[in-house]
DNA sequence: ACGGCCTATGAACAGCAGTTCATGCAATGA
DNA sequence: TCATTGCATGAACTGCTGTTCATAGGCCGT
């Protein structure tokens, strides 16, 4: 399926793809871009909507709604005074998934004994 | 395959697992970390190697090898006086590559015309 | 047109993360 | 044992990032 030929994982040396994918990486790095894109994940919300479901500041919920629209992964449209936001597409739904799965994974590989952990014990 | 049924991503609206994701996505949240990744996708290396691969102080290698090391990413080895380091298991790699593709896939979103960005033109 | 709701933006602040510098520890070879 | 190589660690610094406060802009009711 859509991983069956690897991308050149090498190419991630490089300076230009490694700042790139790291850019977007980030938007995942912080606890409240995670709980919107979550909350979108469920359905469109407007900005009032997260902000309740988030439990933050209205205005940092729109500061990061402005991250995460200006690295495309989510959209906003005006429906009468307010905003109303979802995910930009499938794509973003399914890294989340997939990031969310292997985060579960790798945590079970910290619990486990430290077979794979030969230095500085 | 394995994203049939996707775990519960309403799950990221909780404070833990956004925050545990957000974590693990950290380790992708900046170049040095991701070159040092690509690096070892391409075969382990010793420290020596990846500072050379990656041109950054060896200290700063080291630093960087500890957070991926603390987060499960990666694993050394002591062989001789040098420690050898590869990708904790091939769900790193994968988990490289899926970032990697997706990054790419939306940034053609973003090169796109704005039919999607209908706010704060 | 005016007042009120909803969202966006600018500035200031605090905290953290990545780098560097200097040093310490481990392991080989003479 | 001593010197040397290779890696790790602690401390200090810098820059960035996320939050808050205050304010501005848009859109709907009346």
């Amino acid at each position: 399926m859509s991983h069956g030929t690897e991308p050149d994982l090498g190419l991630l040396l490089e300076p230009e793809p490694a700042r790139r994918l790291a850019d977007t990486m980030q938007a995942l790095a912080t606890p409240s871009r995670v709980r919107i894109l979550g909350a979108l994940a469920l359905r469109p919300c407007s900005v009032g909507e997260i902000t309740a479901a988030v439990g933050m500041e209205q205005s940092a919920i729109s500061q990061q709604l402005r991250v995460l629209r200006h690295l495309g992964l989510v959209v906003g449209e005006r429906r009468g005074r307010q905003v109303i936001y979802a995910l930009h597409d499938d794509h973003v739904r399914v890294l989340l998934a997939e990031a969310l799965a292997h985060t579960d994974h790798l945590r079970l590989g910290l619990a486990a004994p430290p077979a794979t952990e030969a230095v500085t014990a």
